[in-house]
DNA sequence: ACAATTTACTGATAATTATCATATTTTTAA
DNA sequence: TTAAAAATATGATAATTATCAGTAAATTGT
């Protein structure tokens, strides 16, 4: 993959195609790309960051944990995404781990170059407002989600929302392939919960699955269950 | 209560003061100031908004409707806090709605105002930024809370958060009086498991109360409810 | 290839929480 | 002030969800 910010095309889907030509160089100068293995972290809760994280290939969870002793994934990120710009803009350590679910192929940029262009490219700095007000809005939606649906609910709203932004595969299961846990994590329930769900919707030929490969079978019906009937 | 915002005091608390003097004045010129009663609505979820509020007096509810019904109360704003940012800048009608708990005095910024800074000062830009990235912040430990905690632990947790942000009475009661349907869409649960959890902290001794006003008798068991005791 | 470890699954049960019914108190408005 | 309406409160019960215990299946490392 191309490897100069300037032609990246992961560039395209976040706040850094609000860059100026030279600002990009920079940037592109003072980055470093990283892989990440599948289950290990780009960051901690809790760490201090010194640059944001660029993901050019593979996906990571954004997650808390909780003193129970359990994750909450608040957040998937995958190609294109920006992570720990939060925490670079605030200066504050992150309050979020970023775990690789996937391989991953990411650009490390110092925080400088970030800072910098936050100070002087007023546009930049919209973008990330933009995007950041996005993620406000859904932050939102996800509070009242967990709040007010069942858990069923909830785990039919994951499938349909990873089959609406990871895809599904040649044999038709979804793109991204989650650990039970994850899943359970992702819904905020327990995993034993979460997998009887899955039993349940299999029974029921709302999904199907093979391993830990899930597939959608009939979306309706999942999406007549999240709306409430 | 002055009336120029260049001498406003509120201004103190958010990004408003970013703004260079002749940014100020010209919202000044083309602000509007309004009463809201307890109640009525700044706005609702879905309007287009025109301009920003100002919060100078009061407390605001800021809520989403569920499909079952129910309010989710995602965050209480009073004093100083600037409603409708995010549907501004991103120019999309808003997620919440914004109900005032108490008798509220706001201004009203026409978007203008707020756009043109948005685009000339990068200062603003920034500030608006870091507020927006704290925002964030606390709606992913709401998530991580209502996913992982109790509704016992988010009870206790909502009476502490209560008295941290609006203070008490020279009585001893939380100075921000929520009816008891208000509390339990702060908590994401039944009116009925609310005021049943409200009978008994009561009981033991956690808290007391006359009429609908609440005080914090034991704030340390309180605490160490919420920490999972 | 195989033992070891982790992950997935299922059942039984307990704990939590919601819902419905109904009584009491408080607030509102004529 | 007083009837009506709304909010608060409590009990009984049902539904949801978590927890514990244990088995089966899959994955990993050697």
């Amino acid at each position: 993959m191309e490897s100069r910010c300037e032609n990246c095309i992961v560039r395209q889907f976040n706040s850094l195609r609000a860059m100026s030509k030279e600002e990009l160089k920079k940037v592109s100068d003072s980055k470093t790309t990283k892989t990440i293995k599948k289950g290990e972290p780009l960051f901690e809760e809790g760490d201090k960051l010194n640059g944001v994280y660029c993901v050019r290939n593979g996906v990571s969870k954004l997650s808390k944990l909780s003193a129970n002793g359990k994750d909450q994934i608040v957040k998937l990120a995958s190609k294109g995404e920006v992570l720990g710009q939060r925490s670079v803009i605030s200066q504050e350590s992150t309050n979020l781990s970023a775990i690789a679910v996937d391989d991953m192929e990411v650009c490390f940029i110092p925080k400088e170059s970030i800072n910098n262009t936050l100070q002087k490219n007023p546009n930049f700095t919209l973008e990330v407002l933009r995007h950041m007000a996005h993620d406000l809005k859904e932050a939102d939606d996800v509070i009242v989600n967990i709040s007010q649906k069942t858990v069923k609910q909830r785990m039919a709203e994951a499938f349909l929302y990873l089959k609406n932004n990871f895809g599904e595969d040649d044999d038709g299961f979804l793109a991204l392939t989650l650990s039970r846990e994850d899943i359970s994590n992702v819904v905020g329930t327990a995993t034993e919960s979460a997998i009887r769900i899955i039993s349940e919707f299999k029974k029921k030929g709302l999904i199907h699955t093979s391993g830990k490969k899930i597939g959608i079978k009939d979306e309706r019906k999942l999406l007549e269950l999240v709306e409430g009937f």
